[in-house]
RNA sequence: GCAGAAGUGGUGGAAUUGGUAGACACGCUGGACUUAAAAUCCAGUGGACAGUAAUGUCCGUGCGGGUUCAAGUCCCGCCUUCUGUACCA
């Protein structure tokens, strides 16, 4: 019997299927272990070799650990509501859901034919309502919470109102808007039921304001800031411009230092948690009040990492959007402030990022009071300061800051130095470490800690300002004006939101004619005509009905792609549960994701966001463990090997002086021509203005010899022949010039030797049909090759329906392991597949002779064992290491060494097909049901790892010379360090080594080398 | 600019604590089988030099130094590439 991977992995995946091999049981008995993949996006596109990577190496952990007697959670699902389907049911028409299932059948045929070993009975997607119901409830949850910084935790909304009424304001310290009044307790009694709400609304952890957000007037909608790259929108390249609207949004910001703090209980990678606390970023330092000179109400609070320097402030610099600008700008600069503000507002973001350099800024006119020295400061305005940072205004201190320096350089602001013996004439001074402060009163002499501290002192007891610790993290906005994402539980009295009682969840997307947000600029949801909560009712109702007094308008905003991927690691849990989000007994049994695994691009949004809900759910009792994944991977991106054909792009001799060059008479150059013609392109022009030269010559002249020589002279023949057939007498050759253009061709015409199948790509590219190709010497034609991303746009997109066809999906899955390291990009080659193919053929033919099954049940040699454990040794290591690649060689390796043996020993061969199944499963189960199995594989416990099969009573040791190794020597392993020294110096060969000479010294490490230095 | 990762044959990569550099595979070369091709199998394959040959010598892990009996691996300085991030006060 051959091996046949089609038959055979239909086979077992209908079995899997149909025996529910891979549910996970809710045994809590058992220990558990929870495995998962980021949530995939179900695109149009389908999936490339690149995507599975991750699943791949996730469904190997996944199975194996069920081989080591694990209860083991392995979901998938989809993360339905998005963009793409949106974008595509307004160009079509279609409804999002349509095309959404329609992606989710495909994606799952793919999934499906790779052998993943998921439990789809626990399947979620974002998109329905029993799982959407959730993400309601979540978003209530949050509404009703507040974050209280005592406690430092969220705390539900009741115990702040108990505050309030007993002892208002001045108990509170929440996080919670920057403008909130206060009050006593009988102030808050007597506040009207909307005030109170008004109030309330600026403690909840998610809150109604009005902030100025990215708005993409292309896509109609607000983005989050890691959903802007370069200015621009991640999805399209739109253009994105700042707007004032009120937004739902999420104070995620009061778990900055929670968020950083968690990171070092978590096995993430390095990189992603660097990214974090970038984003989060945490800096130390004070917030100072300035007075202005002559505005007695006005005052500039300034954030600063660096009040240690307030002495050396010679200016200030305010953003140009800072609400005090106008206020205290002089008569007789007003001018030119006015067009410096609607100069910068006219500035994309964009082109404010991409021109770091120009310093540009205005004076006010007005004069800040140093709150120490009283002395006057003057006040400019410059758009190197950001509005949505800290207070958007800086103190500045020119002596210790580049920008400052450079800002006060241009425009001749004065620069005093206050470093003792520091030399400020080219640049600033910033290095904390060797700061000594001088000509600044009090802390004259100081060190940059020392000074910290006791300017921090001294302005708290002065009154002018505080420690304080700032962060970069902003809230994030939880609107967006879409119609394919999750309603908000939302509906509004008298302009204040109200939630919808948990009971009556979900909140079901409504129907609507069109996909574009309303003429008047409303979201999309504005277009939907049933779409008012009818409070007695508790139902949604038709739009006609609301009176405002049992029935309102409903929320029409959306929720944003984050929040159904913030919370769905804990609902696979649990999936089914209508009752619930999850059971107590189950969160507790599961608690957390033990290895989550995914791509890098999700550092800064999901991955964070997903952080900022699990704390709030722990906070408020909801999960056992404040951080929902222990171990987490990013597995590197598989990168596509191009390929290019090289049109010629030059002129051509034609034998009409004035023929115009004609656009469809090509020449295309085989790759290896082409670079013999870039090495010796002056010799070619030489040919061609038949200089005649000696043979002699020209190797003298061009440094070439005799075969190159002849190669030249054959492609030139050849370039010659093809520009005849294209009408023309020759190229016209340049010196030191060979133009040309390199065009994509399609990877699928390439076969593993470069060749490109030069009939298929005219068939595929018809404005080349005659086109003259010049091949190589032997007739073929070589395209070159570059790594780039996998894209269509680039031809080099590989499908892994098209693999598992011809290799099969455990040569898919093996192949894609024996790339490389799971978290290093690397390329793929469809050409390296041969390799692990031919190895399951190998590993067939182990079982099979011909079409018999040859197994015996005889005892094992000890080699055998030997191959065997040391296998065993070696995969168990790897998949502990996630090392995975490596496992594949030893596979090879050994499945080599038992062919060379000629073992078909059931002892041996059963263990092996443990190891080898959670790689490539289809095969394994195959094999191991011919040896009489009933069961499937994929719960047999992983062989037992015996070091007494790989004790050895020698070793070929390697003997060097000064540290190069010169030949081996067999030697007991009995011998120690003296015997081995003897054995080794009476050798032939050392004496040769030696000539004569004595060693010096001579290192022996017994079990592992002999070095003789001398 | 800042942060992180990585530079090893023609290619992907291996060498887990400093101890035989290049495992395993692709590709390439030669051979067997075949009318032929594909598939399969066998042998060789880092470079240079010497030798009919077995074999031997030298060079070799981005570059320059250093530590060590011994360095791809550790230390110092530089170069290149990739990824992330950026007027963050």
């Amino acid at each position: 019997m051959q091996y046949k991977h089609q038959e055979i992995e239909k086979k077992w995946q209908k079995y899997w299927a149909e025996n529910q091999t891979f549910k996970a049981s809710d045994d809590f008995s058992k220990p558990k272990y929870y495995v998962l993949d980021m949530f995939p996006y179900p695109s149009g596109a389908g999936l490339h070799v690149g995507h599975p990577l991750g699943y791949i190496a996730s469904d190997i952990y996944a199975r194996y650990k069920r081989h080591k007697g694990f209860n083991v959670l392995h979901p998938q699902g989809y993360d339905s509501f998005g963009l793409p389907a949106e974008q595509y049911a307004i160009q079509t028409g279609q409804h999002p859901a349509k095309t959404t299932e329609a992606n989710i059948t495909t994606y799952r045929r793919q999934l499906d034919q790779i052998g993943f070993s998921f439990d789809w009975s626990r399947e979620v997607r974002t998109s329905n309502p029993e799982y959407y119901k959730w993400t309601q409830w979540i978003f209530i949850q949050l509404f009703e919470s507040w974050f209280n910084n005592d406690s430092n935790k969220a705390e539900s909304i009741d115990t702040l109102i108990e505050k309030f009424s007993t002892s208002g304001t001045s108990d509170v310290n929440a996080a919670c808007d920057d403008d909130v009044e206060s009050f006593t307790a009988e102030e808050w009694k007597a506040f009207s039921d909307k005030k109170k709400q008004q109030v309330l609304l600026q403690y909840r952890l998610t809150f109604l304001s009005d902030t100025e957000v990215n708005w993409c007037p292309a896509l109609g909608t607000v983005l989050a800031n890691d959903e802007i790259v370069n200015g621009v929108s991640e999805r399209g390249g739109h253009p994105v411009v700042r707007k004032k609207m009120t937004q739902w949004s999420m104070r995620i910001s009061a778990y900055a230092q929670r968020l950083l703090d968690g990171l070092n209980t978590i096995d993430w990678p390095q990189p992603l948690k660097d990214s974090q606390t970038n984003w989060i970023g945490r800096s130390q330092g004070a917030m100072v009040t300035f007075e202005v000179d002559g505005h007695a109400e006005a005052k500039i609070d300034v954030f600063t990492t660096r009040p240690d320097t307030i002495f050396g402030v010679s200016f200030m610099t305010l953003a140009p959007e800072h609400e005090l600008v106008a206020k205290i700008t002089t008569e007789e600069q007003r001018a030119e402030v006015e067009a410096y503000v609607e100069a910068t507002a006219k500035r994309s973001e964009r082109d404010r990022m991409a021109d770091v350099k120009t310093i540009s800024g205005a004076f006010t006119g007005a004069y800040a009071i140093h709150p120490f020295s009283g002395e006057k400061v003057q006040i400019w305005i410059g758009d190197y300061v950001l509005a949505s940072y800290g207070t958007g205004a800086v103190m500045a201190v020119p002596c210790g800051d580049q920008r400052d320096y450079d800002f006060a350089k241009h425009f001749g602001i004065e620069i005093p130095n206050i470093f003792e013996g520091v030399d400020i004439s080219e640049e600033a001074f910033a290095d904390k470490e060797k700061t000594i402060i001088a000509n600044s009163d009090f802390l004259n002499g100081l060190s940059y800690k020392k000074a910290m501290k006791r300017v921090i002192y001294e302005m708290e007891q002065k009154g002018i300002g505080y420690g304080k610790i700032n962060y970069r993290l902003r809230d994030a906005v939880f609107s967006r004006q879409r119609y394919w994402g999750e309603p908000f539980p939302v509906y509004y009295v008298d302009g204040m939101p109200q939630m919808i009682d948990a009971k009556h969840l979900p909140i079901e997307l409504p129907e609507v004619e069109k996909y574009l947000p309303t003429e008047d600029g409303r979201p999309p949801l504005g277009n939907a005509e049933v779409w008012a909560w009818d409070t007695e009712k508790a139902t949604v109702v038709s739009n006609d009905l609301i009176d405002h007094k049992t029935i309102f308008p409903l929320e029409l905003n959306t929720m944003p792609g984050w929040a159904g991927s913030s919370q769905y690691f804990n609902r696979y849990m649990d999936p089914r549960n209508n009752e619930e989000i999850f059971s107590k007994d189950k969160i507790d049994y599961w608690k957390q994701v033990d290895l989550y695994i995914g791509g890098s691009e999700h550092a800064t949004g999901h991955l964070l966001y997903a952080r900022f809900w699990q704390k709030f759910m722990f906070d408020r009792g909801y999960v056992p463990v404040d951080e929902f994944a222990k171990k987490l991977i990013n597995q590197g991106m598989i990168l596509g090997t191009s390929a290019f054909v090289h049109v010629y792009d030059g002129g051509f001799a034609s034998r009409n002086a004035d023929s115009e060059r004609d656009s469809s008479k090509n020449l295309i150059i085989s790759s290896e021509v082409l670079s013999l013609i870039m090495k010796n392109i002056n010799l070619f022009t030489d040919l061609w203005k038949n200089s005649p030269q000696k043979e002699q010559d020209i190797y003298l002249k061009y440094k070439i010899d005799k075969d190159t020589l002849l190669r030249v002279k054959k492609v030139y023949k050849r370039l010659l022949e093809a520009a005849e057939k294209l009408d023309y007498i020759s190229i016209a050759w340049l010196r030191d010039i060979f133009p040309i253009r390199s065009i994509h061709a399609d990877v699928s015409f390439v076969n593993a030797s470069d060749e490109l199948d030069i009939e298929a790509f005219k068939n595929w590219r018809p404005e080349f049909k005659e086109a003259e190709f010049v091949t190589e010497d032997d007739g073929t034609f070589k395209v070159s090759r570059e790594v780039e991303k996998m894209s269509k746009s680039k031809y080099n997109v590989v499908n892994p329906d098209d693999i598992c066809e011809e290799f099969g999906a455990d040569a898919l899955r093996l192949f894609e392991m024996f790339l490389g390291p799971l978290e290093q990009s690397k390329p793929w080659k469809t050409s390296g597949i041969s390799g692990v193919y031919s190895f399951l053929k190998k590993l067939w033919k182990l079982f099979y002779n011909g079409d018999q099954l040859e197994v015996s049940d005889a005892a094992p040699t000890k080699d055998e064992l030997k191959t065997l454990h040391k296998t065993i040794k070696k995969v168990e290591e790897d998949i502990e290491n996630f090392s995975f690649n490596t496992s594949v060689s030893t596979f090879m390796i050994a499945v080599n060494e038992l062919t060379a043996q000629k073992c078909n020993k059931r002892d041996i061969l059963e263990p092996l097909l443990v190891l080898i199944s959670p790689y490539a499963p289809h095969i394994a189960e195959e094999l191991w049901s011919k040896l009489g199995h009933e069961n499937t594989i994929s719960t047999v416990a992983f062989p037992i790892f015996d070091e007494k099969h790989l004790v050895e009573s020698t070793k070929n040791y390697p003997i060097s010379f000064n540290g190069k190794m010169r030949f081996t020597m067999e030697l007991s392993l009995d011998l120690n360090k003296e015997e081995i020294e003897a054995a080794v110096m009476a050798h032939e060969k050392t004496q040769a080594q030696l000539q004569g000479r004595t060693p010096k010294k001579v290192i022996v490490v017994p079990g592992k080398i002999v070095n003789i230095v001398g």
